[in-house]
DNA sequence: ATTGGCTATCTTGGATCCAAGAATGGCTAC
DNA sequence: GTAGCCATTCTTGGATCCAAGATAGCCAAT
């Protein structure tokens, strides 16, 4: 059988997803015996993994101490979007006068779909309907969606690179219980990608750029309310854990 | 003894350096073994230290073949060069506006001594002198800590991270046989750091993010056509090397 | 002479084993 | 009763060992 990967590949991003959409609470501390015994192989390749996750900024090594998920300060969260407004305009502009009809058209069904979800995400937001994870799941989708387009037209896999683990220097779910305040993203998020769109089709690259760049900037304000709203709720599990 | 760094950190650093420096051609096989007998470690703090590598893009593995430096297109570098260009121009607008008269003065410093070894690197060039190696890794380094300043000024370790790793995503030394060309380049990066400065000074943090974009950017070009003057001039070991 | 296949060797990926540093809990002294 | 010290236990970092995949060399058959 020809391996294509190699065990700490595979763990590593096992643990890289649970990280980044919260399942492994930031400050975690993680024990190289239980998660060897949890993906049944030795503590070797759960070692090597966890060498890859301290690369990638996900957690950070305390010699003879143990591994521990970092946790992300305000001033982390910020600089992230900031690198990603930068580096999604960049890639804005780049991929503008790249399009073709049929990229336009893809950007159009996504856009489309996007809108229909926003609508009964915001009908859900106002009554405050009790199970919307997936419809909320399948909304993110279709946003990110719409940015892979414009990275793969505008092909510069680098920038897709940090950009996109820029993006995952993310919070867990526990943010999007925020509904209220939300819904003003929902909206929002919905209007500036149908101007973007239309920018792009219009061919004005600096234009769809500075859009790009705006649309990004916004949605770090309104995350940046809805963490003090929550107020700083993030519990830090010690060593003891 | 307390450790303060790990075996396999200390490996990683140093098989960092030796890559970003060139000293490991890009294409090289890294072989465990003899890395391994090289540190008078085991093989297995240097497969860690290699999975850090890996993530940071540097190095490739290739399941139950080994690993290889990963070599470096020229529409790679270019990518490097513009998400280079788009930081460092948004951490100059950023420190523009907490410049401190001592970071003034301290930019002011580097830059004349910069202007120093431009003027001797210059002159180096036209008589093509053998042996200014030294005297171009002064001025590299009074290049970089011009850019450090604004840096440490702006405070985003973040985006501070993501372009430094861009930068090193670099050729090793021969690039700098072409002299010749490298000439433009000396006076341009002089002229721009001085402007850079006024701007600053000034207080104009839009202009002066433009100013650091465009440098970056002049740069880009620049190492374009030494690349081309050059040729595809990088042999690739194979496997069997 | 060349090509195909087989075997021997090499190298990696992973498991197990060992030593050293860090937390914990109990004991003693005040 | 409390504070400090020492031993026990736990966990990590690293070394060694083993199996499986890959390369290379050799031989035979056409």
């Amino acid at each position: 059988m020809s391996t294509l990967s190699t065990k700490a590949d595979d763990i590593a991003r096992a643990l890289e997803d649970e990280i980044v959409s919260g399942a492994i609470a930031p400050g975690a501390v993680l024990r190289q015996e239980s998660l060897s015994e949890r993906f049944d192989v030795s503590r070797t390749p759960v070692r090597e993994a966890l060498r890859r996750l301290a690369a990638l900024g996900l957690v950070s090594f305390e010699p003879n101490r143990g591994v521990r998920v970092r946790s992300i300060t305000a001033h982390e969260l910020r600089e992230a979007f900031l690198v990603r407004a930068e580096l999604e305009a960049l890639a804005t502009e780049i991929a503008t006068p790249k399009m073709t009809p049929a990229d336009l058209a893809e950007l159009d069904a996504i856009e489309r779909r996007f809108g229909e979800l926003t609508l009964e995400l915001r009908g859900h937001a106002r009554s405050q309907a009790p199970r919307d994870a997936g419809l909320f799941v399948e909304w993110m989708q279709a946003n990110y969606a719409f940015h892979d387009v414009i990275y793969r037209v505008a092909d510069v896999p680098l920038v897709e690179r940090i950009a996109k683990s820029a993006r995952r220097t993310f919070l867990g779910d526990r943010v999007w219980s925020a509904r209220a305040e939300l819904d003003e993203l929902y909206a929002k998020n919905d209007l500036q990608h149908r101007a973007i769109r239309e920018t792009i089709a219009a061919g004005s690259a600096s234009a769809a750029r500075a859009l790009a760049r705006e649309h990004v900037l916004s949605s770090s304000r309104l995350i940046e309310v809805v963490l003090e709203t929550l107020g700083a709720a993030g519990r830090e599990p010690g060593w003891g854990g």
